[in-house]
RNA sequence: UGCCGAAUAGUGUAACGGUAGCACCUACGACUCUGACUCGUAUUGUCUAGGUUCGAAUCCUAGUUCGGCAGCCA
């Protein structure tokens, strides 16, 4: 329908336009990562928008690797790569690596050659800096710029076979020192280089830059519409250069948009590394992380994430979007689909003072409020049982609706119970509670109608299984930003770029709660791994690959809304 | 002080010369055997200054602020 293929950001007005105008017949993208790292949610925001686009318009997807630097690529991220895009549901059409190109490259690297529009620089790294000029003044020529077609193309050669040592000599494309834009002042297209390739091993000792490569890959797949972030717009005039200039008669386009950036978090895959690599986490799936490997192991589903992407939307305006609206939005896909249960994470014990020793009531409990289909389980009830700690307060505020002395509560799908004493321990602090049933209040019994304001999620000594929890924070502190900027940066150049403050003075202390001894409903302990529960009252939960048969271990999805956590902590 | 971009409620994003809307957040209220969910109500916005026009977030001019660019990284 029309509406349906109405263009819903800019990126894909511009296709429409190529489309009108008959610049393309067809669509088709592609996701170029790096495999140096695992991909966080804003390779997803960017590869959502390659897939989603070219399925959109009828076209396809490819999935490249710009394997062209050896030095941090490893083959275990590729794998987990490509996982990741597929547990998005995403399935792209061809997948290359820019490695299997490398002869086809040196080549047309040969012929910008023979066109005059490309020589080797035996001018050294240093030198190459010293000569480009600055923001502000142009660069001057390299001495060898005017070197004979024939000179360069043996020249080249014999970097190939391995004659020169690494740095000793690159190849440039000639454009202009002294352009305005600094990325035209003669790039780098080819380096020197020994280092083992995951894929072609010792093959090669000669890599060609992202510059060069990325463009002339593009236009060999085929590709229309080539859609990057923001950072490159500035290389689309070289991008645009080097298609023309190697002879492809219809050019990709390339589009860019602004990358997605996430309060208290940080989004680089260079700091994502430094946490891992020193410890600050357990690894790049340490539920803390904004990686896909990390929410995927944390309980968040796809169908959250692409929901909370459609809502952040793709614009070229900077940006920083809450962490609170991707929560709300795994809140709710999980709210209509997760099975409810009980679990304590801080048990407080609780004695009831009227009911008979040995007396066990199987209580029937709803899977689901929302959905009578999901059935029902029993639940047992007993002499002794557990509480939330935190939902007993000796004296608490106003308004506070949980249990008190000489409170009373709904225990959820049992009885109304009353507090009448409470034992402390030799510090002082409260260790249980000594509390009476109203015998006639069972849920659904005809005595149940009577209301109390407050409802307790609770375990009975009979069913309580020892459970791991394990409750996660933003990992950054509250107001502060990391500055995210020399993004893909390598460590050691961004030394010298941005020393700045250590990020690492910003990371949360408190962003990981072990609960060691919650306490759960059988189902729980018996779920597989990766099931997701409601722990009612306190949020969604997802068991972790840690478990073990003796104790299930399950990590915070996200919490619930608490409202009353807002009015406890302002008063 | 060069070049390339971007500025719309607290946040994110629409409006394509014609009533500035949506979502999240926030506040209040209703409902509630989850202080959840759901429902209702409300607050808050076009970076600045000029100009064109019957009419400007949108077009023009001049500013301001923010981001990116000087790897043999991608």
């Amino acid at each position: 329908m029309e509406a349906e293929k109405r263009a819903s950001n800019f990126i894909e007005e511009f296709i429409e336009e190529d489309l009108a105008s008959g610049r393309f017949d067809h669509v088709k993208t592609r996701f170029p990562p790096e495999p140096n790292g695992f991909l966080h949610i804003g390779h997803v925001k960017a590869f959502s928008i390659d897939f989603e686009v070219a399925n959109k318009y009828g076209g396809v997807c490819n999935l490249r690797f710009d394997d062209t630097n050896p030095t941090k690529e490893k083959a275990v991220f590729v794998e987990n790569i490509q996982k990741d895009i597929q547990w998005m549901g995403y399935q792209w059409d061809k997948l290359f690596f820019a490695s299997d190109f490398f002869d086809q490259l040196y080549d047309i690297a040969c012929g910008l050659i023979r066109k005059g529009v490309a020589y080797v620089d035996d001018q050294s790294a240093e030198d190459m800096r010293k000569t480009r000029g600055t923001l502000t003044t142009p660069g001057v020529n390299s001495p060898y710029r005017e070197r004979s077609i024939e000179e360069n193309l043996d020249l080249f050669q014999r970097m190939k076979n391995g004659e020169f040592p690494d740095g000793a000599r690159v190849l440039r494309a000639k454009i202009d020192m002294a352009s305005p834009n600094v990325l035209m002042r003669d790039p780098t297209i080819y380096r020197i280089l020994r280092s083992h390739h995951h894929r072609t091993g010792d093959a090669w000792c000669i890599y060609p830059m992202y510059d060069f490569q990325h463009p002339i890959q593009d236009a060999i797949e085929g590709v229309t519409h080539s859609l990057c972030s923001m950072e490159y717009e500035i290389h689309r005039p070289l991008y645009d250069w080097m298609v023309q200039h190697a002879g492809f008669p219809m050019p990709p386009r390339q589009i860019e948009f602004a990358r997605l950036n996430l309060t208290r978090t940080v989004m680089s895959k260079r700091l994502l590394r430094r946490l891992v690599e020193e410890g600050h986490v357990s690894g790049w799936d340490d539920p803390r992380m904004p990686t896909l490997a990390a929410m995927r192991r944390r309980g968040y589903t796809p169908a959250a994430i692409k929901d909370f992407l459609s809502r952040v939307g793709v614009a070229k305006a900077d940006s920083e979007v809450d962490q609170g609206l991707l929560e709300f939005c795994v809140r709710e896909d999980l709210g209509s689909a997760a099975p409810r249960a009980m679990a304590v994470l801080d048990p407080l014990k609780i004695t009831l003072s009227n009911w008979p020793e040995d007396k066990i009531d199987e209580l029937p409990m709803e899977n689901h409020p929302d959905h009578p289909a999901l059935g029902e389980r029993k639940v047992r009830f007993s002499k002794t049982l557990f509480i939330e700690r935190e939902d007993f307060m000796e004296n608490p505020p106003g308004k506070f609706f949980r249990l008190k002395p000489d409170g009373e509560v709904r225990l959820k799908g049992a009885y109304i119970i009353k507090c009448e004493q409470l034992v402390k321990d030799a510090s002082g602090q409260v260790c249980e509670l000594i509390c009476s049933v109203d015998l006639d209040s069972r849920s659904g019994s005809e005595g149940s109608s009577r209301k109390v304001k407050g409802t307790l999620h609770w375990l009975s000594e009979a069913d309580a299984c020892p459970i791991e929890a394990r409750l996660y924070e933003p990992i950054l502190k509250d107001d502060t930003g990391v500055e995210d900027g020399e993004a893909e940066a390598s460590d050691e150049f961004a030394e010298e770029q941005a020393p700045a403050k250590d990020f690492i003075d910003d990371l949360n202390p408190d962003s990981i709660r072990l609960m060691k001894r919650a306490l759960a409903e059988p189902i729980i302990r018996d779920a597989q791994v990766g099931a997701t529960f409601q722990f009612l009252r306190m949020g969604y939960f997802t068991k972790d690959p840690d478990s073990t048969e003796e104790m299930p271990v399950y990590n915070r999805t996200v919490a619930l809304k608490d409202s009353w956590a807002k009015v406890a902590t302002k008063a």
